[in-house]
DNA sequence: GAATAGATCCGC
DNA sequence: CGGATCTATTCA
């Protein structure tokens, strides 16, 4: 059963602490989600929507459960899902996934070259799409906030989930 | 058109 | 701690 979009319509912070433990799967790979962070609004300085809608930021502004996948450094991509309303920005950054072989992967340009994800799977509703999604596991890992990493406004936020045991 | 910072990672 | 590597955004 994937998360459907009432999923990442919830609160972005809910969703992004929720997430944890839940499966990600991209064509023929998958893990199990262990670190993710929230990038919420027109208030938080960290997020790129924060200064409104741009081309790059658009699909943040767009349903809940779409892909935003960037470019960043020169030579990473990172991923997202999109969470809340239409209209209103905010999305979740995937930030760790533990393989089904027990490789952990730590850090989003890592997770994104392992997968295979790049700026063309951005913006694809992850609810309908048949080889990228999020199924559901039930598992809940434990975990700890902490601040966002790679930022240098909005630090005061606790609104980096990082999975402590990710076993079960 | 030019300048610059950036939700990173790796190696020294 | 610095280098790789390039683009989206900002500023003039």
């Amino acid at each position: 059963m994937r998360l459907q979009r009432s999923f990442f319509e919830q609160p972005t912070l809910d969703v992004a602490q929720k997430l944890l433990g839940q499966r990600l799967v991209f064509q023929d790979k998958s893990g199990l989600i262990t670190e993710t962070e929230a990038y919420f609004g027109f208030n938080d300085p960290a997020s790129h929507a924060a200064r409104g809608k741009t081309p790059r930021n658009a699909v943040m502004f767009g349903p809940a459960g779409f892909s935003y996948i960037y470019f960043i450094y020169g030579m990473y991509f990172c991923l997202n899902v999109v969470t809340e309303k239409e209209n209103f920005p905010a999305a979740v950054l995937i930030r760790g996934l533990l393989l089904p072989d027990g490789m952990h992967l730590n850090g989003p340009g890592k997770l994104c070259r392992a997968l295979g994800l790049s700026k063309e799977w951005s913006g694809l509703d992850m609810t309908v799409n048949s080889d990228f999604y999020v199924e559901e596991t039930k598992k809940g890992f434990k975990y700890i906030t902490t601040p966002r990493i790679g930022i240098k406004q909005g630090t005061d936020l606790l609104w980096r989930f990082c999975a402590i045991n990710p076993i079960n």
